[in-house]
DNA sequence: CCGGTTTCAATCAATTTTGACTTTTTCAAG
DNA sequence: CTTGAAAAAGTCAAAATTGATTGAAACCGG
């Protein structure tokens, strides 16, 4: 059933030599949690089973049930993970300093790298999986809401020569945030084409225009 | 397990004394495939059991079994049906003479009712679940692609007197759909606010500017 | 009224998943 | 070197789901 090697060093195991059991275990949780992960990227929520999540992860299955006393419980740790992730990896896009001073186009483009992220393809499955499993969406509530506030104090930041202007400045970001969405969930099932790249040039113009900032020359290629 | 009497008259009962039974095979047969597509709406595709259809089709599971051999049987059965109920619904709800000959404002109404539909709900989540589903992606995508076809052909139905521009007509079509979309996949874990309608106005305005159309005076009340 | 077909109901075995339980291994401290 | 606690592995029964099989009921044509 687990035909890998007992202690298989992955991508956790390079703590240096501090042997301790406590890091040990804390590593292996997360060794865990990585590994559900994955799966819900890989196989859906509903498909995701301990055995499954045991068997990437590289460990016996009672093993895990070991760190973990039932399947909720991984998930619960999963979900935790995943937001710290998202989050850390969200603030890291979004204060990298503008290559060209752009925010408008930063920002853009931080949020579309994000939601074509693995990451938010997990979150994704969960979101879906909760809408119809209340206690998931109780454990996912939070971490969504706080990630969502995030999103909003981000955008206050990037541009903060925008307050007062609340009514145009939310509705830019309502509608960033539909049409990346939108067309994230969709590249998920569809394969990109040229003509996306060009929605989000006009996302880009609109979101300038929204904020009374002077027309860009030309589009420079987006990568 | 199956406690409703074993001829309740549902909605598709209706049919006059023909008493044939073919007929009522059929009929029993779209209550199935409804009492799927339900499922699917209220429980999520993955909890949409064999004994959970039967039971809320109100028969017993061996007789759904009798007329659908197989779990998968049944799932073929309602991407069919629900395929064809969402292009009548669609087709008839962009058809409709408009009411005020405002094409633009009734294109996107008509689609932001259908996304907003239980059928678009069921339709999502099957398309979630064909992502790590090859069997049922491979059930599903010719359903999808038909009445994406469908969708742009009728997008180009209601704007005949825009052929030849075909640059702005593709941006303001997908513009609409991950606009759209993406506000009625937020709606399926969010709570709508005053702050959505402005982003429909918007894409109205926005369209409106693409096509070249003369701007609204007013912003007449959504429903 | 009868015969055969269709529809429906019920039971059964096989498989999967889960969580509890037991046993073995690892490892740091004394 | 011994020892005891933590970690890992393996085993087990219970529950759920599926599809097959068998038996009963309804229905139509003759």
């Amino acid at each position: 059933m687990t035909p890998s090697s007992p202690s298989a060093p992955d991508d956790d195991e390079r703590s240096p030599p501090l042997g301790w059991q406590a890091q040990k275990s804390a590593s292996t949780r997360t060794q865990i949690t990585e590994a559900a992960i994955k799966c819900f990227v890989e196989y859906g929520y509903s498909r995701t089973t301990t055995t499954l999540i045991a068997e990437k992860a590289g460990l016996s299955r009672g093993a895990m049930l070991h760190h973990f006393p039932s399947r909720l419980a991984v998930v619960r740790a999963a979900v935790e993970h995943l937001h710290s992730k998202r989050l850390r990896a969200f603030r890291k896009a979004v204060t990298k300093p503008s290559t060209d001073g752009d925010h408008v186009r930063q920002g853009v483009e931080a949020y579309w790298s994000h939601v074509r992220h693995p990451m938010f393809v997990a979150f994704f499955e969960l979101a879906v999986a909760a809408r119809s499993d209340k206690e998931l969406a109780s454990i996912l509530r939070p971490a969504q809401e706080a990630f969502e506030r995030e999103w909003h104090q981000a955008a206050v930041d990037v541009f903060p020569e925008w307050r007062g202007r609340g009514e145009k400045f939310d509705l830019a970001l309502d509608l960033s945030r539909y049409v990346l969405e939108g067309m994230a969930i969709s590249f998920l099932t569809h394969k990109e084409t040229e003509r996306d790249q060009r929605v989000l040039t006009y996302l880009d113009e609109k979101i300038r225009e929204l904020a009374g900032l002077p027309k860009l020359a030309d589009a420079p290629e987006r990568k």
